[in-house]
DNA sequence: AAAATAGCGGACAAATTTATCCGAATTAAT
DNA sequence: ATTAATTCGGATAAATTTGTCCGCTATTTT
């Protein structure tokens, strides 16, 4: 569904965005250890959030990675994803057309665009702070 | 969403079971024209329906594919993208842990599982003919 | 000022997916 | 029988994604 880079996209952010609750930074190595993710790539992936407006970072010793107060509402899943893998899965067809609309549909387009729909608002509507606190209470994990 | 593989091979099948429908059946050259994708790569992905007895094929001059009568109301797209991308699709965690479960659920667990239920429920009561049906009609298309 | 710690950015490497090529096997028509 | 048309299967190549390495810059601490 996702790619890999933004899956640990999105782990890492739940991780700074519970860490930032508590109004803590963590750094790269932090990260990639609590979401169990290849280091240097990670680091790659938090360069491109970090150019996007969705993490802040600070370096230097005690430096490290946090996520706005504000953000944790307003960022959703949506625009991490959009950030990461762009909106080929916002606007591509599902069986590849280079073009396909209403107008000239593939076979699949309305049915397609229907699930399609659902994805897009369930990530639109869950934003950071609540992946967050699911993982603060415990009741879920980032990695096995 | 799909592999670039199973986007063609989707496609393709599309276009034999309407093919089928008049009992004809079509080569790979043609297959590759009528839904404009790279001829050697389509062949590979048919051999891969072939084998999981989806698609069947015949040697020789004026051979070619098609899909059998039955198959076309039996076989659903679930079935097609299982044979191509594996159940990676159906089993996977959103976030790419390589363990989720409601025991021990990632933070979008729950969201994801909803959301994938309806692409799964889509995918399995979506059949070749009705597909098929809708590109016969003129009302859908297989290329640009 | 110097040293240590952190993120940044570019080059490179490995793995996977996508795509091509070509000979072999099979079948139908001549 | 020979030839032509077709799928099959293995090897290879190109492109993309995933992942690593290393020096640079910025910042804090000493």
């Amino acid at each position: 569904m996702f790619s890999k880079a933004c899956e640990y996209g999105i782990r890492s952010l739940i991780y700074i965005t519970m860490k930032s609750s508590h109004n803590e930074r963590v750094n790269l190595v932090d990260i990639s250890a609590a979401i169990d993710s290849p280091t240097a790539f990670t680091a790659k992936i938090l360069q491109k959030l970090v150019k996007n407006n969705i993490v802040e970072s600070v370096k230097g010793p005690h430096g490290g990675f946090h996520v706005a107060k504000e953000s944790m509402d307003t960022i959703s899943l949506s625009d991490v994803v959009k950030a990461i893998d762009g909106d080929t899965i916002y606007n591509g067809c599902g069986l590849g057309l280079a073009e396909c609309n209403e107008l000239r549909p593939c076979p699949l387009h309305e049915k397609f665009t229907q699930v399609r729909g659902d994805l897009k608002q369930m990530l639109k509507t869950t934003n950071l702070r609540s992946l967050a606190e699911e993982l603060e209470s415990g009741s879920s994990v980032l990695r096995v």
